[in-house]
DNA sequence: CCCTGATTCGC
DNA sequence: GCGAATCAGG
């Protein structure tokens, strides 16, 4: 496999969104997590958080204690450099799985919606939700909207449609702040694609989508059991 | 053990 | 440039 410029915009869209070499190495497919990793510091990708990689190459005074404090600041935080932009104030509500929807809450209307072939596995864009009312999803104050899905859209031209299969349909290229990033098929599979309508406004997803991704939570005893297959899953290993 | 990303280094 | 091998933290 060869990293080409679709499959280079793929990992890009990926890394940034957050999945992880894993995930994008799946995606793509033909390649391992390690080559995405490759690739991904090869494109200068990088800065992540990562399991190893507090060392600074300049601390040398590790025994005694430095405290190189520079700024006496009067108030409040230091504001670390590897600030997490996660303005959130989190209620006590727990949260359930976003994305999973094992479970069909809604009363059953025989049809059983779309015939999507599998459940979001990938998330684009993990959705914060917060405590879910009886009725719902809660909306997201709108102070908190400027950071959840694409940040700086760099709309960019898409190049050329890879296959003829995916004409018209919405890929990942194709994603931005206003369009629903429900999956529809499997990473990988030749025809997938997310939904590409009208987002709920501030939603990652579409008003019908949000209500498959942003569900109640059930009492346990009249929940689904089964939920048989999270993904897929060739996950031969 | 599993996972993660980072780095190295032969190709 | 590529990616397996290796490293190292969680």
């Amino acid at each position: 496999m060869s990293w080409t410029e679709e499959r280079i915009q793929t990992l890009k869209t990926m890394w940034e969104g957050g999945q992880t070499a894993s995930q994008i190495a799946e995606a793509l497919g033909g390649v391992s997590r390690n080559a995405v990793i490759g690739k991904a510091h090869r494109l200068a990708l990088q800065a992540r958080p990562s399991p190893v990689k507090p060392n600074e190459p300049d601390a040398k005074a590790a025994t005694a204690a430095p405290a190189p404090v520079a700024a006496p600041a009067p108030a409040a935080k230091p504001t670390p450099k590897a600030a997490a932009p996660e303005p959130e104030a989190a209620p006590p509500v727990a949260a359930p799985e976003p994305v999973g929807a094992a479970a069909e809450v809604d009363a059953d209307d025989g049809d059983d919606g779309e015939p999507i072939a599998a459940e979001p596995v990938a998330k684009p864009a993990a959705p914060i939700l917060r405590s879910i009312g009886p009725g719902g999803f809660l909306r997201q104050s709108p102070g908190e909207q400027a950071p959840p899905s694409t940040p700086a859209p760099p709309r960019r031209l898409v190049p050329a449609k890879p296959s003829a299969e995916i004409a018209g349909k919405t890929t990942l290229l194709d994603l931005n702040d206003r369009i629903c990033k429900w999956p529809l098929g499997h990473p990988g599979e030749p025809d997938f694609h997310f939904c590409g309508d009208k987002v709920n406004p501030g939603f990652p997803y579409c008003v019908a989508h949000c209500g498959h991704a942003y569900q109640a939570q059930l009492p346990r005893r009249d929940r689904r059991p089964p939920p048989p297959l999270p993904f897929g899953g060739p996950r031969v290993r």
